[in-house]
DNA sequence: GCGAAGCCATAGCTATTATCTATGGCATCA
DNA sequence: TGATGCCATAGATAATAGCTATGGCTTCGC
């Protein structure tokens, strides 16, 4: 078999190309320039290829150099994941760990679960992103985020999920609607009924219209986020759907609201962990998904995780 | 940023895992086994994790050693792989190249090409492996072959495409067939038709039953290669679909049949190279498919690709 | 039990090589 | 036509990868 090249040689390919020049890379990668000179020309002798071209301005690559970098980049990148892969593996859930979690869970999950989490796993320092599914999707695609909390069903390429938690609807009106005072709803009854819902783009919004599909969306008005959402079915624009989670953690706590559950087959949304396929964390990813579980299990509120 | 481990400490590592003691690890990768046991220990310290269990009796890797193993594996093939592209793209079509090529194309295809390819790029050398598709794409997907010369379309995950040629289908039949005598033929006039077609996994059968929709395959017959193929016609015991790639080298020469091309719009089959996504040699794959495209018209024969 | 054998770790030395400083040649540009 | 910026080369040095020799620790077989 042919000499392999170092890793260190194709740092410092990836370093000339992004600079332009070799004095200009060396500095980057804080050795000098005939360090990285000799480097380069090291790694071009076990390649048996020219890949840079020297002119009196600077270094281009190659065509042979554009192949070798493209392929040189993916191979740093790997090399980068095994480290984090084996700190990772050696102690789970310790040091900085980037998760998304969607704006309509965040502020009713995270109060419960942080606490216990920083207890459970003190070493762990999580750093919170909330955003919309797909842009969080996109962070861990871009290696931007090591795991996002989510609802599920929501499929995304090169994205693995786990559900952990099962977050039941509540319908929920002014005590004058007409559906008011019933202990428990049956979906059918919402027939032509114009329900509140979130903007677009919030999958809580596909999800309630999913678990409902008799109800129609009132498309005048939008709300953008559960507390704005609760206050227009307070002023009488119409009634909506909200998961037991923010229910259970109080969001319409002294608002003066009706509120029950819907007739068994309970309708409600899944609430999982996701990460990107082959991601150095996803054992992580698994394994905080699973402490969440636990956590919540353990303040005894309600749902049961499915698969 | 944390350190990186080297490449030759993954080398170890992978043989360490392979062999589970370090003396013969270090035996198999041409090391003394002091050399083998600090090298792993720096790769330990350098990832932070103990990642072997030494044992009076061989070592062992831990479960962060396994998850270590994994992408060391990846790295060390994407790192073999680079070499590779790089001596591709630093002078292509040349080196040890594995080629695999259909049974239907290889014996009328080959010989006019090879000579050619030989001279055009005399540092090429051809490695042939003849065999149905679906096995030339398990070999391409598992870095057995670099290159396969097949029949189009035929998808396959990780498989990619380019085709070369079109490969008109001919009719071939006894003289003292009912068909026998036209100059050319309408696909409609094979209905119920009974044809001769190779046996069932030839790609060849499948895509001269979709040229002529109309026609059906004798059941109680199947030939294992043209070439038994036209003496069963021959002997009468039916009609047949023949590439006229094979027809022009020969195949049908001095067996007293008759050959007629369809009514245009022409039925074929599309002749492509294909290759593994992401392979070292895919730019490769296209040369030598451009390569034998040229060679195919510089001899005149007939057909053109689309792409 | 008690050597023998096998395994891994350590110590000390050596050869290699990665890197540095100093310098030279060669373009480009004011 | 210097001045400037760029890369290559030379020589010295520090870092390290590798080897030999050896020791401690199990695990057998007797």
């Amino acid at each position: 078999m042919s000499q392999l090249p170092t890793l260190r040689q194709l740092q410092f390919l990836i370093a000339l190309s992004e600079h332009g020049s070799f004095s200009r890379a060396a500095e980057a990668v804080f050795v000098t320039q005939p360090t990285l000179s000799a480097a380069i020309k090291e790694l071009e002798m076990t390649l048996g290829t020219v890949l840079v071209e020297r002119g009196a301005r600077g270094a281009v690559l190659t065509h042979a150099g554009e192949a070798v970098l493209e392929r040189a980049q993916r191979v740093m990148a790997e090399a980068e994941d095994l480290v984090i892969a084996a700190q990772a593996a050696g102690e789970p859930l310790s040091g900085p760990f980037r998760l998304g979690v969607i704006p309509t869970i965040a502020p009713f999950l995270l109060p419960k679960v942080l606490p216990t989490l920083r207890i459970k796993h003190p070493k762990l320092e999580v750093f919170l992103r909330e955003d919309l599914t797909e842009r969080l999707f996109d962070g861990l695609r871009e290696r931007r985020l090591d795991a996002a909390l989510v609802a599920l069903p929501y499929e995304s390429p090169l994205i693995e999920t786990k559900s952990i938690w099962s977050d039941e609807f509540l319908f929920a009106c002014t005590p004058d609607h007409p559906l008011a005072g019933s202990k428990t709803l049956d979906p059918s009854r919402l027939e032509n009924e114009p329900l509140l819902l979130l903007e677009d783009g919030h999958c809580l919004r596909d999800h309630a219209l999913a678990a409902c599909s008799t109800g129609t969306a009132r498309s005048d008005f939008a709300a953008t986020s559960l507390h704005t959402l609760v206050h227009m079915v307070k002023s009488g624009l119409g009634a909506t759907l909200l998961p037991r989670m923010a229910v259970d953690a109080g969001l319409v706590d002294q608002m003066g609201l009706e509120v029950m559950p819907f007739d068994p087959p309970v309708a409600g949304r899944e609430i999982g962990v996701a990460w990107r396929k082959g991601s150095a964390r996803a054992e992580e990813a698994l394994q905080l998904g699973e402490a969440i579980r636990e956590s919540l299990t353990g303040s005894g509120s309600a749902g049961e995780a499915t698969g």
